[in-house]
DNA sequence: AGGTATTCACATGAAACTATTCTCTGAGTTAGG
DNA sequence: TAACTCAGAGAATAGTTTCATGTGAATACCTGT
């Protein structure tokens, strides 16, 4: 007890590095974007009519992760809706981010959602999809008004769903009298328009902004200027952020990465008692990040999912690579262990292959020839986090 | 030797099924007038 | 008679299973030289 109490003094009487932290988290809105200016000004000129009242083209932006979309567009809604309050333009800006598991990852959430954001409750099962589609007519024509739809991810909306609801959105404009709505889609798949219903394809994209990566030189003023609002002043070590931000760079220009990548290492600095952010604590907050990640997601997957992962990792260290079926064997091993139904393998192939989206894994499909056709399967995660993996997973299945 | 046909071991797709959660509806029940 | 209870019908969704079809190239099998 006299520890901890002990432990808690010291800890207030060191000085912390940080300034504000928030700034340093990925939903932090900077009221300046840098780098962006072009892209900001394009969108800005579409969707200026709103506040005429004009049903301004929409709208579709590309970029890869970390890229500034969603901030941007998060700016821009802001900017626009505090002129329009302002001015008392009826206009309503909304953001979903079409990704978020149980809240708009299916046709029915996303506009039961929708109805939320007008200040209705929908029950979150229940009611007939058609049924909701009609609350929503009505509660968005009840009064003149222009609304900006900024669905983020969408393509992952589709992915799962299809583009029905894609095709219905864009076509309510024709059956509304007094609303209007403009649709501005977001995605980071740069080919996601492509299998999309034409009718949707050219209706939705009749304008299209591209964001490309951030170089090193522009992640690294980026990070100055985060650095500089969130830390203390000269708490980093020179070339900590150069550092950062060419780890970033090197994986596709990803801003975000690179600033959560500072604010561990400022955490890990602070933890060890160090009165600098140094190189050594920008390294371990690489490995931790990664690690974190991979971990984080392995928790979350059902007991199957984990199964199998398992199996996988039991394979790993005696071959470099291996194929679906010897997974399966070895699965169906795990499953009589644990006491888990055994699953199909059609089943396991399509696990497989979504570990293989999330990069757990690395799979290929090959042929042998005579010896059939099989995914090759090898893993891509580092050695060392292999380790605490497989401990998180055995408590998780409660191996011995 | 060169060409063709087979064949393996899965991949990939579509549809249907199961279990769970939740609403809505209408029949039956209850308490008070 | 109004309010309440409760079972059953319908929906949405996630996670599977079942059935069907596809596939790339190493081998087996010919064929003609």
């Amino acid at each position: 007890m006299v520890k901890i109490g002990q432990f808690f003094e010291n800890y207030l009487k060191k000085e912390s590095f940080f300034i504000d932290k928030s700034v340093l988290f990925s939903n932090y809105v900077p009221d300046e974007i840098i780098f962006r200016e072009e892209q900001l000004q394009e969108i800005a000129n579409i969707l200026a009519p709103t506040l005429r009242l004009e049903n301004p083209s929409n709208l579709f932006i590309y970029g890869k992760t970390g890229t500034g979309k969603t901030i941007s567009i998060k700016h821009i809604l802001n900017s626009i809706s505090e002129i329009a309050s302002n001015n008392k333009i009826p206009f309503k800006p909304i953001y979903i981010n079409c990704k978020l598991k149980k809240v708009a990852d299916t046709e029915y959430r996303l506009i039961a959602r929708l109805i939320e954001e007008f200040g209705q409750e929908i029950p979150s099962t229940g009611l007939p999809t058609d049924e909701v589609y009609n609350i929503f007519y009505k509660l968005l024509d009840k009064e003149k008004q222009i609304v900006l739809l900024a669905l983020d991810e969408i393509d992952q909306l589709t992915k799962k769903i299809g583009d029905e609801i894609l095709y219905n959105l864009t076509r309510i404009n024709s059956e509304l009298k007094n609303s209007q709505i403009c649709l501005i889609g977001i995605s980071n798949n740069l080919v996601f328009a492509e299998n999309l219903d034409p009718r949707v394809k050219s209706s939705l994209s009749e304008e299209e902004i591209i964001f490309p990566p951030y170089n090193a030189l522009q992640i690294q003023d980026i990070l100055k200027r985060r650095a500089k609002k969130a830390f203390k002043e000269d708490t980093i070590q020179i070339g900590v952020i150069e550092k950062c931000s060419a780890y970033a760079a090197r994986e596709h220009g990803d801003a975000r990465r690179a600033i959560d990548l500072l604010r561990v290492a400022g955490e890990i600095a602070e933890r060890s008692g160090s009165h600098i952010v140094d190189m050594s604590h920008l390294d371990e907050a690489e490995k931790k990040v990664e690690s974190d990640k991979v971990i984080s997601t392995a928790i979350n997957q059902p007991k199957q999912f984990q199964s199998v992962l398992y199996s996988i990792l039991f394979i790993a260290p005696q071959k470099k690579s291996f194929f679906t079926g010897e997974i399966y064997e070895v699965y169906k091993n795990l499953c009589k262990q644990t006491r888990l139904n055994v699953l199909t393998q059609r089943r396991i192939s399509d696990i497989l292959a979504e570990f293989d989206m999330q990069g757990i894994i690395h799979a290929t499909i090959i042929s042998k020839g005579r010896y059939g056709r099989t995914r090759d399967i090898s893993l891509s995660i580092d050695e060392n986090i292999v380790i605490k993996l497989k401990e998180v997973l055995e408590k998780s299945l409660n191996l011995t």
